[in-house]
RNA sequence: GGUUCCGUAGCUCAGUUGGAUAGAGCAACAGAUUUCUAAUCUGUGGGUCAUAGGUUCGAAUCCUAUCGGGAUCACCA
């Protein structure tokens, strides 16, 4: 049943019947210092009917009370009508929802959907700006399959190119045969250790080049070790046996250090696409597009496309060689994607740098007349940035990921362990909630902002346990929980049917927020948003704690109230699991 | 310079299909625990919603301009 519907309607009908009208009705969220569940506003009404508020308000107010069993009362407070809800609708809301199990997940829509995330590249570690990606991209997919929508998560590792090569080369010069094994660290680890040696020994070779009197411009370009990385990229793309072997070699490497990352924090894929594998795709819709006039061809053989209607500019698609750029991959990738899993929607979270990147590609796809291209996203999002700036992965600047977490854990162990209130935990047990709250104080930070806004990151405050975080919700489930496991030792069964009696006000601001769940995810899936999710756990959390100074549960001595409010709790405690859930975040029985 | 995103309390952020006195957390201060977990709750102080115009009964929200910051404008990815 949905109550602000049957209000809305009501309302119709009355303005119909007392005025002749036909309006659209909105309504809205009381504010708190007021009493009501929802507030219509007379305002737009005054001019039209050229009566006062107070007179519209009062006979609208009437005609509710009279025809609609809803709503109890209302009052006017200038031009806004609050409208206080019976409390056999809150009776009728909360036994609905009790009865269903699964409230709060929307219908199937019978649309699928790709969302790809996370697509590192594989000559360093993952940092921060990383975590961010992987956090979205993986809560938003969590968000569309709670929405109805079949998800198809999608990693694609960029695995080739220069950049990779430069790793590579260090690593030859430089390496002397170390392994994982032999330094002891992880895979992705040694290999970033090679970019940035590389990006020292480069940089050492520009200076002397300058100091010999070489323009710095052309330094860069003929210093012997880019020439070098040069010469070996293209003897990767011949399939040169002896290069071929070291990139397996690092790659493997990297992937297992990738694995363990992503175990860590608790990512996955459904399907992953390898740039090696990919990067000649493209070239056929470039012949496509050629043939269909799309695309144009200049003199020296490159294709190109004029995108100046569509107010971007004119791009390259091929170069005059014959050799792909960056688009024409991702032409060929996307086309890819969409043979694969026929979706009906794809989503790219990839960082706020590509915006133009994205434009373009989907300008394109749409020119080319792909059925899909409309149903294109780039879910762009803002740069983490430290007070000191951009992070900067060749010059070491960077919050690397596994660090962060291992700091993030040791932090939660202590702040744990201070309050003493899991002394009697096993420690694979003790270990397991560091890790969970560790992982929610983070991801929850991430995930709280908006995508497009781009945030800072002090290393030197710690990420907090207390307030608007992960571990707020986290231990208002696990207060929850207490106080259930308190009732179950105690033989409470918990009932799901419930005759009227009164309600306290934060219970019904308990049914309200459960009852809302259903929009907050449709919202947060429309607007592919996990922070919308985030603000209503914590609002939830927050209610809750009201609720729990002011009222008890277990010494409750009217009966009928303290089997309601056990059953609400319940509720309270499901609906934040679900939610945190969405964001990938675990919540735990006890902390 | 062109395009684009952002600018809300000391700090980090909510709030933008236009509605009431702009909300949280952190930090500061004052309280609450013989009572279900104080990682909690209650309260106090803190604002030119970047600035200036405009539209409107009504603007943090929409429009225009300006200022400040980020991103981008490669035959790099």
């Amino acid at each position: 049943m949905d109550l602000e519907l049957n209000i809305k309607s009501t309302i119709k009908k009355a303005i119909q019947e007392l005025y002749g009208l036909e309006e659209e009705i909105q309504l809205q969220p009381t504010r708190k210092d007021f009493e009501g569940t929802y507030t219509f506003v007379i305002f737009p009404l005054v001019k039209q009917l050229k009566k006062s508020p107070a007179d519209i308000g009062t006979a609208i107010g009437d005609y509710l009370i009279s025809n609609s069993p809803d709503i109890k009362k209302y009052n006017i407070v200038q031009g806004f009508l609050n409208l206080v809800p019976d409390d056999s609708v809150w009776f009728g809301i909360f036994n609905a929802l009790l009865q269903n199990p699964d409230h709060g997940k929307l219908t199937a829509k019978n649309e699928s959907v790709m969302v790809e995330y996370s697509s590192p590249n594989t000559n360093k570690p993952l940092h921060l700006g990383h975590l961010r990606n992987n956090f979205l991209g993986y809560s938003v997919a969590n968000i569309l399959e709670a929405s109805g929508y079949e998800v198809i998560k999608s990693c694609l590792i960029n695995d080739r190119g220069i950049h990779i090569c430069k790793s590579m080369l260090a690593y030859q010069k430089f390496g002397n045969g170390e392994t994982p094994e032999s330094s002891g660290l992880k895979g992705d680890h040694l290999a970033g250790k090679y970019y940035v040696a590389f990006d020292r020994a480069y940089k050492t070779e520009v200076d002397v080049l300058v100091q010999q009197g070489i323009p710095e411009d052309e330094a860069k370009k003929t210093a012997p070790i880019m020439k070098e990385a040069q010469e070996m990229l293209l003897k990767w793309e011949s399939g040169d046996d002896e290069v071929i072997a070291l990139w397996k070699k690092m790659n493997a490497w990297v992937f297992a250090g990738f694995n363990e990352t992503y175990k860590t924090i608790g990512v996955s894929f459904d399907k992953t696409y390898y740039e090696s594998n990919t990067y000649l795709l493209g070239k056929d819709i470039v012949e496509e597009g050629l043939s269909s006039g799309v695309f144009y061809q200049k003199d020296d053989k490159s294709v190109w496309i004029d995108l100046t209607h569509e107010g971007l500019d004119q791009k390259l698609v091929l170069r005059g060689d014959g050799t792909s750029v960056y688009i024409t991959q991702d032409l060929g990738t996307t086309d890819l994607k969409f043979k694969d899993f026929s979706n009906n929607r794809s989503i790219w979270v990839v960082g706020n740098e590509q915006d133009y990147h994205f434009q373009v590609l989907f300008a394109i796809m749409k020119r080319l007349g792909r059925s899909y291209a409309d149903g294109c996203y780039h879910l762009s999002y803002g740069m983490v940035d430290l007070p000191s700036g951009k992070m900067k992965s060749r010059e070491g600047t960077v919050v690397d990921a596994d660090e962060l977490v291992a700091e993030m854990i040791a932090t939660a162990e202590q702040t744990t362990r201070e309050r003493g209130k899991i002394d009697d935990f096993e420690e694979e047990e003790a270990q397991k909630l560091f890790k969970m709250l560790a992982l929610g104080a983070l991801k929850y930070f991430l995930l709280k902002v908006e995508p497009k806004k781009r945030m800072l990151f002090n290393p030197a405050e710690s990420i907090d346990f207390q307030g608007n975080t992960g571990p707020f919700i986290q231990y208002t489930h696990a207060r929850i929980k207490s106080i259930l496991r308190k009732a179950e030792s105690q033989g409470a069964q918990l009932k799901s049917e419930f005759a009227l009696h009164e309600l306290a006000q934060v219970e019904i601001d308990l049914i309200y927020l459960v009852n809302e769940y259903h929009n907050i995810l449709e919202k947060a899936g429309n607007d592919y948003a996990p922070s919308v999710v985030a603000n209503y756990c914590y609002d939830l959390a927050k209610t809750f704690n009201s609720f729990y100074a002011e009222l008890s549960v277990m010494n409750e001595e009217d009966t009928a109230k303290k089997e309601l409010r056990l059953s609400l709790i319940r509720l309270v405690a499901d609906t934040l699991k679900k939610g945190m859930g969405l964001l990938g975040i675990e919540v735990p029985e006890r902390m």
